[in-house]
DNA sequence: ATTTTTATTAGACAGATGTTCAATAACTTT
DNA sequence: AAAGTTATTGAACATCTGTCTAATAAAAAT
């Protein structure tokens, strides 16, 4: 059986409808009445497909993080040295957010629900365990994997959390330059 | 001027309402106009002083993040070797968290806006800036000291999250433990 | 103790929320 | 093209939201 175009066309209406409104407004201040009126659709069709406002918009950030995803499949040169590869990788990243500056600025705000961010960091989180599996499980056998690659991971959204404090205004490479200085110093807490 | 009885009359009956419906209700089904009834404040006067729910319950996390800052602040025998220095720093947010892990199960949740973490990310942030600080400025001149912290900062509320997704399980003694491990793998980067 | 100041109240308002219903329109299947 | 299925609609409901009045009560200042 196929699947029921009304569904389509209301789902599609209520998305554009949102992308309407937070060209004028922050997304915060966009009602389930006001998005109804706006794509045409009955109030009581819109609990049929979502439970709120951000039920809406959250279809956005899965279509933007499956570009992230993709992104990170593509194949690059892997050199004998780590820290360049890590220097791909987090170059793809730092892109990605950029590309879609406008979204993260929103998604980065303090109103917004958590979600969005633990949507990013499951993403982000899914990368690192791809590249970091193998070298530390033979190195340190106690060690719990699942802290390890949520502290590596949410250190890098740090550096996001940072950049949409600073309205994104550094530039990617210099983002890039910070990246790798922070990184080249071992581990933070050494003292070196 | 006195501060006026009347206000803090008011502010205390709806904190302890709110303390009340958090014992059978979660924080995002509790409205404005039950809070009120169960306080037996007008609902006009409720937004004399708050703007909406999470306004009153900000008001608990301010006192408890309060209550972290004065437990970094107690002095402690500061060895030679760094990385036992922060292991002592860090067993303090451990324990923090611990201690009130009722509110942050709430925190961490998805649907909390991200003000509430962006509180304590910033009282732990100021933690590293302290000591932190000195260290690198001169080891590495070209770095950009926000980045580093944030980056340092958010690596451990990395493992607060994978410490909340495990239901706070992990003991303590655990958690330490692979903290001393995580942090002396150098960077996570280097490939050993 | 009296005056002055100000926080709280009740009531009302338009609009939003979340849910339910039977009627109808739009789609899929045969 | 007709029959069967199901998404959408409009209407109604109680409740919540945010804001605003004028009246009142409670506090602070004199």
């Amino acid at each position: 059986m196929k699947q029921d175009l009304r569904i389509i066309k209301t789902q599609e209406s209520l998305r554009q409808a949102l992308l309407t409104l937070l060209k004028s407004k922050p997304l915060e201040s966009i009602t389930i009445a006001e998005l109804c009126r706006l794509a045409k659709i009955n109030r009581g069709t819109f609990y049929l497909h979502y439970r709120d406002v951000h039920g809406v918009f959250k279809h956005y950030l899965e279509v933007i993080v499956e570009d992230l995803r993709l992104s990170y499949e593509e194949p690059y040169y892997k050199t004998n040295f780590i820290i360049q590869n890590i220097e791909a990788d987090m170059i793809k990243i730092f892109h990605h957010v950029k590309k879609y500056q406008d979204f993260y600025q929103i998604i980065f705000d303090e109103k917004m629900p958590m979600m969005y961010y633990y949507l990013l960091f499951d993403t982000v989180r899914s990368f690192m365990k791809e590249s970091l599996d193998v070298k530390y499980l033979e190195a340190e056998p106690d060690i719990n994997i699942d802290y390890l690659i949520s502290y590596q991971t949410n250190a890098i959204l740090g550096i996001l959390i940072e950049w949409h404090r600073q309205g994104f205004k550094t530039s990617m490479d210099e983002l890039n330059e910070q990246l790798i200085k922070i990184v080249s110093i071992n581990s933070p807490f050494t003292g070196k």
